[in-house]
DNA sequence: TGACTTCTTGAACGCTCTGTCAAGAAGTTG
DNA sequence: CAACTTCTTGACAGAGCGTTCAAGAAGTCA
């Protein structure tokens, strides 16, 4: 049984890559198929073909955003101490480089865009985001706890509540930061919320 | 020079509000024309006719919303003590009880929902959003300065840049409540916000 | 009553959208 | 080379979109 033929001419991993960056700064609906060809160079029929049908092109991106911040995150939080990285999570909601081709207006955190627009009526967009929120949250209380026991992080909170409070935080600045950053005004609100975190 | 004509046979500010409820539920994109005119029983050359196409129409939609919320918010803030005040704000991120008919799926707020969905590039939606945030913030730091001055509230940073931390909790709080609130989780994460207000 | 104004109704327009498909191109395998 | 498989291309269909508009209805005013 033959399992060759005509071999595909774009890189399907950079081609879904490229596509997190147009759903990221436009969002679901406001990205049309047009767009995508045009901008990955890629020709409907192709598009469908390895990808499937606009929907689950999308959940795919938002899944490979997720997984690039993730490895981030885990990177960020493996550090002592600890209170400087959680500075860093809060202050670049938008960090990931991999994904950013150049400058530009930050677009937030896709799966809180993907919340605001497709959740919760999008049933498998909803257990994408409620399971990245939740992976957030596991992390971060881990490394909360962590350093709850080493006497750096304060203890008169349990760390799964410090964590979902950082959750918060980081959507919520993410989101706000949309219309327009205050620099100093955010990395002031940062600073108190870090501050009250230390033991 | 007559100003009359045959009367309008709907009430404009009903009408705008109960599109508040739709627009808020679904979005900008997501709410088409069509739905309106079902919804709001007023045939599409009468909607067009009264407040213009469908992007004014989801404009002034967003300043009825906010409106509403910012009369609810002066009020809340100008009560001894402020802090279960601020925990009152925090816990209902969707509390606007004179725009909720009935029960359903929370919207989050319809502010952070327009930011993500049409900020940045549109600047009247992005225009409406900032100055929402700005007030929001306003308000809550000259309430938090009183507070510090009567010893409530710790002065150990400034009210702008609690109430800046403030908003960006109360954002994200109500974009993550979209996929599904773990009610425990949430309130023990907002009393541990709240505790650290305190003097 | 007749002139005037505004609102209502729903058909229709032009556009864009997602998704499909047939024909051809480009490989592999025997 | 011939058979087979998969990918590419771009036209196409079908649906839905926002918006406009002409004709009629329902008021006011002189």
């Amino acid at each position: 049984m033959a399992r060759t033929g005509r071999p595909r001419e774009f890189d399907k991993d950079k081609t879904l890559a490229r596509a997190v960056e147009l759903f990221w700064s436009r969002g679901y609906g406001a990205t049309s198929v047009q767009d995508l060809v045009d901008a990955l160079a890629v020709e409907r029929g192709s598009l469908y073909g390895t990808f499937g049908d606009k929907r689950r092109f999308y959940l795919d991106a938002v899944r490979l955003y997720w997984d690039v911040y993730e490895r981030h995150l885990v990177t960020a939080l493996d550090t002592t101490p600890l209170l400087p990285a959680l500075r860093e999570i809060l202050t670049h909601p938008a960090r990931l480089d991999e994904l950013i081709s150049d400058v530009g207006a930050p677009h937030g955190c896709m799966v809180g865009n993907t919340t605001a627009e497709l959740v919760p009526h999008d049933a498998e967009a909803t257990e994408v985001v409620t399971r990245s929120y939740r992976r957030f949250t596991d992390l971060v209380a881990d490394a909360l706890r962590r350093a709850q026991s080493t006497g750096e992080v304060t203890d008169n909170a349990p760390p799964e509540a410090q964590a979902q409070l950082l959750l918060y935080l980081v959507q919520g600045l993410s989101l706000v930061s949309r219309a327009g950053l205050d620099r100093a005004a955010a990395l002031s609100a940062i600073d108190t919320a870090i501050d009250a975190l230390r033991a």
